[in-house]
DNA sequence: CTTGCCTCTCACATTGATGTCAGGTTTTAG
DNA sequence: CTAAAACCTGACATCAATGTGAGAGGCAAG
């Protein structure tokens, strides 16, 4: 498939598939003409590439990261492994923030909701 | 106190703490010379502001809330509440999405070792 | 009073992912 | 074959938070 559909079917903009393919996330074939193509797989590796994302892992990360998922075979997976690890323990201290930070939301909105009733009570 | 002092406090740079105040999450006193002066509390005002903002709120969007903080009694309140609840929708699903994603990095992991212990056999 | 440190404002730089525009080429539909 | 639609490269723009540097002034200790 060419970058159009590829993009639709991924929920991304093209120009961000051509972003991730400068920064080594994407690869593609190209066509006598010189245009990308792309395969199903692609599809699955662009969300998979936007999950890192959203996860806070940055570009590079994440290119130093796909190999791992690419050929689970060289001694790359060493460094991978270790950096595999290092970006769980950051995910999972992130998430414990966002925890304790909902937690805050819930806290705010309680005491917000006490201002309403007793606004309600009153009136 | 100054603004060094608070941002050794909160752990921000000072930089930060004048961005804060020019997009209106915090606010100081000047002396005669024109020195912002902070209290005690204000530290922890920062903090939850750096909270908020790790977890991904705008800058824009921690301007809205935090007037709810400062006096739960308006009826700003009312647009605060429907923005808090929005915000910690957004954030619960963002948390859902980095729980997924933690549990694909440990897929990924489990077949990293597994290749590994596959290598370690072998030799 | 002077020296040194902290602070002031203003303004420009940076980073990362993406938007957008321009000018040109490829592919596809009719 | 031709026109429209999609694509190409390259470059500059954007946003948000923060860094950084210049030039000037405040403030406390000696």
């Amino acid at each position: 498939m060419r970058i159009g559909e590829l993009a639709a079917l991924a929920g991304v903009s093209v120009r961000s598939l051509r972003y991730y393919e400068e920064q080594g996330l994407l690869t593609s074939t190209r066509s006598a003409g010189g245009q990308r193509h792309y395969t199903q797989d692609d599809v699955e590796r662009v969300a998979f590439i936007q999950r890192l994302y959203t996860a806070g892992l940055s570009s590079r990360t994440v290119t130093e990261l796909l190999p791992c998922l690419d050929s689970p075979s060289d001694e790359n997976s060493d460094a991978a492994m270790e950096r595999m690890a290092k970006e769980r323990d950051r995910l999972s201290t992130h998430i414990e923030d966002l925890l304790r930070t909902r937690d805050a939301l819930d806290v705010l909105m309680v005491a917000a909701q006490a201002h309403r009733d007793a606004r309600q009570t009153a009136a």
